[in-house]
DNA sequence: GGAAAACGACTGACATGTTAGATGGCTAGA
DNA sequence: TCTAGCCATCTAACATGTCAGTCGTTTTCC
């Protein structure tokens, strides 16, 4: 099974940054299960790099709470913890909810205008069989948001929190609300930002979130090895 | 000048997490000054330790905003930058506002408890010549808060917020906003948790935050080698 | 003198070697 | 059958080696 797309042997870009990008989108595409052992010499002979740039986006990647390294016995790709996701929606919300009011009073045309641009890439999107087209495209409706209120800190807090949510979203792609309700949902934000009316965009918002509550129990029980229960640490899940 | 304090020799906790302790305590604590110059393999001597746990510290903390690394050149103690001051301050009141009302519906009596005698041990405190008490407790109190929100992540991202908050805390201790009012202030927030009382808490919250602003511009006139400017600025984020 | 090439002393990026600790399987002894 | 001890084999932690890139200085050549 393929889980890495190799590295381009031509890119001048230093191999670390490239390393630490592929193993979390490899974490939050579910490309690497939850539970899943990994180790640092395998998947440095996986990259054909060394264990080193490995080692640094695993220490980067326990930070974010997407990998949990036990010391001299492995690491393990977190399991969606249901409290984690749960904690990361109050904090985005918080966050979100903060960056909005700001961007009501501190918009500029040419933010407004990459929002428009944004939101109007999504709906050409939302006919598309491909959804990963419409995440990549909503990841970046949100970093404009942020770029939009000048708070560009908020987008580095949000990432992270993001990523585990995204998981749940991944998993949940097939009975997940239709794109065209997010679309319109993004469209209304927009629109309370241009109007300067902080509360229309913070009710848009509101309303925005709060679908991953409702699907979160049912991918749990359907799923229940890749998610942490309280009793947890089962057998390790090898998968190679 | 002693800038880190020795490595106990017969701990036998990891060396990794305790050179990570010690480099950011000393960039919060300003024993590292923003702007100066440290290098992974001089900063390993000092510690007597390889150079491989001084740089995962690195890695950490660049990617908190501690530190810039520049390849191949050098690493910097990333001068006080006033925006990036200003946006922790945003987001960290954006999350506590979050944290203390979630507080206010969930608090259980042996959090309230534990948040009543930090709160004491602080008046025992705020006698005492050395604030560096006071700054442990406060930081103490923030982290219960978010326990008895039941919303640890929040401690996390507010950690890091306050890593930049705190370097201008400890550049203005000696015209710094009296302790007593801040335990008031503090008092204040307990109260209103203990009552369920989220709109007074919260306003207590509010009144809490705020001191920064005001101190910001003369120390960055006081003190122009810590920080940050425009010239100097960050990339901006790229609006595409 | 002045520009440019060469040098040397640094840096972090990357590679690899070494070690302590955790684990699981095996066997010896009851 | 069970248990205690040994051992092979994992792991990440830690140590060290090598390298390319950057920069300030010196040297070279006109």
């Amino acid at each position: 099974m393929t889980v890495f797309t190799p590295l381009d042997t031509f890119s001048s870009e230093p191999i670390g940054p490239r390393v630490y990008r592929e193993i979390r989108d490899a974490i939050v595409c579910l490309r690497l299960k939850p539970g899943q052992i990994i180790s640092e010499a395998d998947v440095a002979r996986q990259f054909g790099a060394s264990r080193q740039p490995v080692h640094d986006a695993f220490v980067r990647l326990q930070a974010s709470g997407l990998l949990h390294v036990l010391p001299q016995r492995g690491t393990r790709v977190a399991r969606i913890s249901p409290k984690d996701v749960r904690d990361a929606q109050v904090i985005r919300r918080a966050i979100e909810a903060a960056t909005v009011a700001r961007a009501c009073e501190r918009r500029r045309p040419e933010s407004l205008a990459a929002l428009k641009a944004n939101v109007a890439r999504q709906e050409a999107s939302a006919g598309e069989r491909e959804p990963r087209a419409f995440l990549k495209l909503d990841e970046e409706f949100h970093r404009l948001l942020a770029a939009c209120a000048d708070l560009e800190m908020a987008w580095t807090i949000i990432e992270d929190a993001k990523s585990h949510m995204d998981r749940v979203r991944y998993l949940s792609l097939p009975q997940t609300t239709p794109v065209a309700t997010l679309v319109r949902q993004h469209k209304a934000i927009v629109a309370g930002i241009a109007a300067g009316d902080a509360s229309a965009a913070l009710a848009a918002l509101t309303e925005h979130f709060g679908e991953i509550d409702k699907s979160l129990p049912a991918l749990e029980a359907e799923y229940p090895e890749l998610f942490e229960h309280d009793e947890a640490r089962a057998e390790p899940m090898v998968v190679r």
